[in-house]
DNA sequence: GTTGACCCTCCAATGATGGGAGGGTGCAGG
DNA sequence: CCTGCACCCTCCCATCATTGGAGGGTCAAC
């Protein structure tokens, strides 16, 4: 199997596969003699574990942890318990900044005529209220990409 | 006002101060002898309407348009509107990823049993699931941060 | 034996942010 | 006056997951 078969049975880009085995997230795949990757359905079923993973939110570092429970034959699925609990409750905080958000936005957009006037609530509310979002503590391990603390 | 104090008083930091005047979202600011910026009240203003506009979620090119219909008196306050409620669709459908990943997760945890043998369905479930989230549609415009189409 | 689809590596960009190096400025205390 | 410290400057690099492209090799079919 080429990479590109391999991204089609996984549903993960070339790109990302070649990427993954860089970053050591994955073995290196074995190359055939022209230098191309070449993929076991052992790979196959480890890239595609990789992908549901990510779907569900998971971090690299975290799917990496993953990954290591799932090769570990004596875990204990507390531990895979606790990851994903832990991840549940890092979505769900940022839900509730999302939840906010929106929230304010929606409140503002009420109050907003929106006609061919000039006068916006929305603006005005941008100029004048205070913290739209409580400021969401600012620790390492909550990650967000779209800008919302301060 | 040195940047140290605008940014006390904006609650951006001095790193996306500079930030914000490279990228032109905001303009150049004044310059001291010594070639310090130095901020003004009316600076400081469109500062805080940034951050808030950043703490609700919007991306900087759409601060940009914010901005420019903050400063245009003769804006329509629909044109606002259009763009919150823009922004919103776009929260809600995040929102929404959120909460299928939330519930697979939650689903899959709630099965396991979490202590310590080593059989686990959140596992199982990540090897043998098909498509944990309905492939989002990969569409340019909504950005999303964490990993979450294939 | 050429064409076209594939693969390779390397480099760069995205978006918002933080970190640091290397060096100048400004003010207060000795 | 000089020293020290807090502040400011620019420039470069890193993050995270991902895409894009350039420049070039491989393979299979026609």
């Amino acid at each position: 199997m080429n990479i590109g078969e391999a991204s089609k049975a996984t549903g993960i880009s070339v790109k990302m596969l070649r990427y993954y085995e860089e970053i050591g997230l994955v073995r290196p795949a074995l190359r055939a003699y022209s230098g191309y990757r070449v993929y076991s359905d052992k790979n196959i079923a480890m890239l595609r574990f990789v992908r549901r993973a990510r779907d569900l939110g998971f971090q690299v570092k975290q799917i990496a942890s993953l990954l290591d429970l799932w090769q570990d034959g004596s875990r204990a699925s507390a531990d895979v318990k606790a990851l994903a609990l832990d991840h549940v409750r890092e979505l769900e905080q940022r839900r509730r900044e999302l939840d906010e958000m929106i929230g304010t936005l929606q409140h503002l957009a009420h109050h907003c005529h929106g006609d061919s006037r000039p006068d916006c609530p929305i603006l005005t509310g941008l100029s004048t209220e205070e913290e739209a979002t409580p400021k969401p503590a600012r620790k390492k391990a909550s990650r967000r990409s779209f800008a919302v603390a301060g």
